[in-house]
DNA sequence: CCATTAATTAACCTATAAGTTAATTAACTT
DNA sequence: AAGTTAATTAACTTATAGGTTAATTAATGG
């Protein structure tokens, strides 16, 4: 298993079905029957996938009787965004790059228009 | 594998190597021997790694010569990024608790303070 | 043409991720 | 006390990730 926190939140985030869950999340907190609902899968399987989020610190769980209300927490997900940080300007250059490229498109589509 | 694109970002970023190959990348073009340098496995290895960041379109290799020179492509940590978006929300409604508990913490400081 | 350098492909090993079903724990309900 | 519901743990299967060494491809330089 990854011992660095930023490679768990990684690897807990490049399942679909767990992004899924993280999604749902963001709509409130939810037990894990009502999590396992919409997957066509095991309640066992969604269970190990809300552990493998609990265990990256993407999730937590309060008990409540015999339910357990999992609840999204943000933090390693802030982590990951200052982790991004370092790569802004290299899609603001790619876009700088496109919007030059689009621009000169349509330089040339007036020019071509004053052909006419 | 995966098939959608955001888990293979993901899942190619999940790696230390693979995110110490990006963080290499930032300063520039490289081979894949000199990307290997640093690393206590065969280059192999660091080859299959490569290939990883690349079938996730994270790198682009130019052939020169007998050496393929990588460069960072940033266009799937845009969409990581937007990715992001949907949950920025949460850090920062807990950054404004944590910061709402400091002021109430240097509120009561300066209560006691008075007390004394 | 042959040797060297750069990198990939092939074949293999081992650990782990993601799923399954069956059994267990724990709390509520009657 | 017995039954039901919610969730986890245990035991198992299968596929894949990440590494190895040996062999292969491809370009350069004597």
């Amino acid at each position: 298993m990854q011992a660095d926190v930023l490679g768990r939140t990684f690897s807990a985030l490049a399942d679909p079905t767990r992004r899924a869950i993280m999604a749902r999340l963001v709509l409130g907190e939810a037990s894990v029957s009502e999590l396992a609902e919409p997957f066509d899968m095991s309640l066992v399987a969604v269970s190990k996938h809300l552990k493998v989020l609990e265990s990256a610190g993407l999730i937590s769980k309060g008990r409540e009787a015999q339910w357990r209300r999992c609840r999204l927490e943000a933090m390693p997900l802030k982590e990951l965004d200052d982790w991004l940080e370092t790569y802004r300007r290299f899609w603001s250059e790619s876009l700088d790059k496109l919007e030059s490229y689009a621009a000169s498109l349509k330089q040339r589509r007036n020019v071509n228009e004053r052909d006419e």
